[in-house]
Order: C-alpha cells, then structure tokens, then sequence
DNA sequence: TTAGCTGCAAAAGGTTTGCAAATTA
DNA sequence: TAATTTGCAAACCTTTTGCAGCTAA
C-alpha cells in the first residue's frame, strides 16, 4: 500500500461515490475494505461544519454505528487513508491532532486564544507560495499549513478570555 | 506575575544585558530570579546557531552548570519566561514543541520530510499579513507562525529519504 | 487459504501536577 | 517571615506497538 492515490474531488461527487472510490483505492493497493475503514470515511465525509476531528471525535462518531472500535484501529485507519492521499492531519498548535478529507481548495487560520478556525481559500497564499519558492526554493504542502495568530473576536479588547 | 513585558532586542544589547532585564522583569513581576531561571535564560541566548530548542535540550544545557535540575523546574522555567514575553514555543509538526528567544524578526519554514528549518525574514510575509488582517481581521502572530513544506533538497528526487 | 485488520493491553513520549522541603526577597 | 520555587514521583494525554485471534479477498 504505497502508490499515493488523489482523492475524487468532493465537488464532483456524492459522499456515498468518494467512499466507493476510497474503498477501491485501498483494495488497489492491496488494502482491506473493512467495517472499520468504512465508517472512518464515511465519518469524514460527513462530519461537517467544523470538518476538523481530532482521532477521539472520530472514534466517538464510528462508535455510534460500530461500538466495538478500538481507538487504535482508528488511528490505524487514519493512517492507512493518509498514505493513500485520502486524509491528513494537522498540528494546529497545542492539543491533539486533527485529520480532514485532503482537500486542496482551502487552508486555515487558527486563534491561539480562542482556538476558533477560519477556512481561507488557497488564493490568499498564492503569491507567498510563489515567493518562498523562488527565493527559498521552498514549496508549501497545503496539508500542513496552519498559520496561528488572533482573530478578529480575540483582537477586540475585552472580548476573549 | 501577569503583566507581560517586551525582551531587551538582542541586536541592541549584550546577552549579558539581556538577562540582567529578564532577571529584573521577573522580580518586577512579584517572580524571584533563582539559579535556575537564569541558567534558562542564559542557555537560551547562548543557545546559537539552531537556537530552537526542545524542553530537554535546554535541561541538559542547564545540567551542564546546575545538574539536579528537575525537567519539571524546566518547564516551569519557560513557562514562566514565556509569561513575560521574553521566550516562546512553536510547534514545528511531529515531536516535542521547541523554546527560542522571542525575536520578531524572523520567521520559520520547516520542511516536512527531514525536518531542516529555513529562516526567513518577516518582511517576506508583510504582504500576506495585511491581506489576512484585511480580509479576515485576522493578525498574524510571529511567535507561532511556522510554514510547513517541503524544501530544496527533499524536493529533488532521490536527495531525500 | 493467507495476507491484512482488529481488539486489547501495555508502552512510549512529552508535559503537567501535588506536595513537602528549600530558597528568595 | 511569607511567598515563591524546586525536586521528586506520579499522573496525564495522545499516540504507537506487540500479539493472538478474526476477517476479507
């Protein structure tokens, strides 16, 4: 299981075919589609606003259908759609990591105060991308990044804790 | 021991200066300067080329004047230095978070592959910085700002494991 | 049948905490 | 003296790992 596998894009498709297309991704590299896996997708794929879980979030929810999960066959699972290109996972900061759908359209602001997320599109770092690369030959891999600062709510005195 | 206080620039002072004004930020603070607090500081000005270091490396620089040590009497070391806006810690990806001087005039790319940092001025962001506080009302905050990617050398095929 | 997964339990980091003793101002 | 720090040890939290049994293909 080591040829990396670009996900369908989740504008052209409905969850139930992107989690087909997963399953067959994992059986072409040799994977097994097991209840497991499928409820870790499907979990992602559905879960939303925040769409940010960290591994908990996700074993809570595969346990309202699977109770039985253990927490390290979701981390495992969360592995095995990583390297397929599937999923990633990002450090925003202190706590927990948070695995998403790879999806290559936005990025995000994150408050160090409050821990609130703003989804930014990719455009916003177009010209920073370009930049660092030429004078860094440095390349921004979108599933890592994670800008912290303080938000607009925290910025405004007496407004956060 | 909540005001927080603007470090010395360490382009206008000695090390030594430096850390007379964090001693004297501390008792201003209601805080005492112990053995311990300055061998932190100071390892942390001398700290050098990387000058990123990770919780355990400052313990074992401290351990080379002051060998009991507790790593507990560490981290509360830094955090008490990271009170007074002196130091702070970044999370550059996978392992332990890493203590540096706060110095507002670089920043971080840290390559995802063999983990090599590349600093950058501040200046190369200033753009992006207004874009997102204008869009957003979103501030950039130096001290946590990491940009994960990749770099020159992992770039190139076959130069990277 | 046979790789590949899973649950369980234990271990592995990194970091924090409680507390009595030591130290600072 | 009174308040703050420290060392020690234990706890905590997230994540990983070993292994025997189970399951998908």
């Amino acid at each position: 299981m080591t040829t990396p596998v670009r996900a369908a894009s989740p504008e052209t498709s409905t969850p139930e075919v992107i989690a087909e297309d997963v399953i067959a991704m994992l059986r072409a590299n040799g994977g097994r589609a097991t209840a497991t896996r499928r409820a870790t997708i499907e979990v992602l794929l559905t879960g939303g606003q925040h769409h940010h879980l960290t591994a908990d979030e996700v074993a809570a929810q595969v346990r309202q259908r699977l109770p039985d999960v253990a927490e390290s066959s979701i981390y495992r699972s969360l592995a095995a759609l990583e390297e397929l290109g599937v999923v990633n996972h990002v450090h925003l900061g202190h706590g927990p990591s948070t695995f998403h759908l790879n999806d290559h359209t936005h990025r995000h602001l994150v408050c160090h105060r409050c821990h609130s997320t703003i989804e930014v599109a990719s455009s916003e770092f177009v010209d920073l991308a370009r930049r660092l690369d030429e004078n860094f030959g440095f390349a921004i891999t979108e599933e890592h990044f994670a800008i912290l600062g303080e938000c607009k709510t925290c910025r405004t005195p007496g407004n956060c804790r």
